[in-house]
DNA sequence: ACTTTTTGTGACGTCGCGTAAAAAATTGAC
DNA sequence: GTCAATTTTTTACGCGACGTCACAAAAAGT
């Protein structure tokens, strides 16, 4: 038994080994580059072990995505955290978007691979069902900030809007205008010149719109973004350090 | 010179019909499938020649999301010429928004391709230029509604928000919800019920947040969208066959 | 009719995928 | 410690797609 827990654990270490030497790939010379033989070479072993760990590179790419998905999560729970009103909690998984976006781009990047249909399509359902919760687990964290809003009065319940439905809201705007920003070769030939400030003042009016207590003037809520993120994220230095990256935020997570 | 123009004619001809050809394969089964040989079997030509129009296969899809993005030009121009006051004009748009992704959904598809990093990447600069030009026509196509409500004193203007910061916000909202609702498995698991009358009522939420007069509540708006809808659009169940839809929409795109 | 130029063809080399048989290593019994 | 059974790893292969290039066919020009 211990030498099966041995062996698993061997076979486990290099599971995430080649995740680790995958990454770098997938992220720096796209998806093309980033093929079994070449993960076997970087890693000195031959495809068919690569093989015995993933049956192919699409299901390494979505094990990447999952990975960047936690990241995430965690990130979500850590200002979800945030010791003040419904609507400034709301605020900080904004600020955990940015975050995520700002410092964490290359997990940003790796994340948009769950919704190519190809990818997709060709993956277990295993790492399918994996990827879902999580992506439940952050919907589930966003709404019961609302349901709480609505709980203590501070948003009242609307007929036209059900929770889940703002959460679509917010994540559309946050994740639309992000993926616009990644994508858009020349947004600022556009006239869109400083798109994160955009994203605060749409969230900000839709929450007003919302009547979410306490109702705030736009130029409150960027200033109050601000503090929040210097107070939610303080080692965000470290943490470009791509080195430092998960563990550091993994530790921050969970205190 | 006649001569070389019916050469022309005949090589452009056979252009398009390349591009016949592999739109559906790409649309239903997918990037992977549609290949140089796959077309050139299709067509009934040597691979060669296929080579002779389009460089490598990422060319052509490019092509093929410029003409999904054309006729996504054209519909916001048909939105665009709404004879009512600016906030109606605006709606008018999403409306269209609406009526591309319901019922051109093959180009909504499409003209996602062009957010892809490898496609993009390996194409030609002329081709990236085309489609840049059309993107912003259609930013230049709301804007210009923004600026004229502006003129006109219907909308402020706003400090805190440049006119194409606005476009950029209800472009996002409308883009990331349509990605999200083509992509995400299961979006009514979380909860999402019905989503295109969230993207209405955040678009609601934020003209109304803007103070864009009249002021509308969100019922009210849900149905004056209705009736745009069939006014706009009314021959939507004709657009419906895929056969008619590019001829048809550019009719009543130009009248 | 004959040359020149343009256009079309398809075989070829390369590369990545995924597999399956052979080789090596590990395990377990004696 | 040896040897058979089992698991793991390697290697070699077939396949299909890419993009090219030398050659063939057709068109244009004279």
């Amino acid at each position: 038994m211990v030498e099966l827990s041995r062996k698993q654990r061997e076979i486990e270490r290099r599971t995430a080994e080649i995740l680790r030497v995958s990454k770098p790939i997938l992220v720096r010379e796209g998806f093309h580059a980033l093929s079994m033989d070449r993960v076997a070479a970087d890693m000195e072993y031959a495809k068919g072990t690569i093989y015995n760990h993933f049956p192919h590179k699409e299901e390494i790419v979505l094990a990447l995505a999952f990975e960047s998905m936690e990241l995430r999560r965690k990130l979500f729970e850590h200002a979800v955290a945030y010791p003040r009103s419904t609507r400034f909690r709301m605020m900080a998984i904004g600020t955990a978007c940015e975050f995520y976006t700002r410092h964490c781009i290359e997990d940003f990047v790796i994340e948009q691979w769950v919704r190519n249909a190809n990818v997709w399509d060709k993956s277990t359902q295993k790492r399918q069902e994996l990827i879902r919760q999580c992506e439940a687990s952050c919907m589930a964290i966003v709404s019961s900030v609302i349901h709480h809003g609505i709980a203590v009065s501070e948003l009242p319940r609307s007929d036209a809007l059900p929770p889940e439905e703002m959460v679509f809201g917010l994540w559309a705007i946050n994740f639309g205008s992000q993926i616009l920003m990644a994508s858009s070769p020349s947004l600022s030939a556009l006239g869109v010149h400083d798109p994160i400030r955009s994203i605060r003042v749409h969230c900000c009016t839709l929450l007003n719109g919302f009547d979410w207590a306490p109702h705030m003037p736009v130029e409150n809520y960027l200033t109050t973004a601000d503090q929040m993120n210097t107070e939610l994220f303080p080692q965000f230095h470290i943490l470009r350090e791509k080195h430092f990256q998960m563990t550091n935020v993994a530790t921050l997570a969970s205190t």
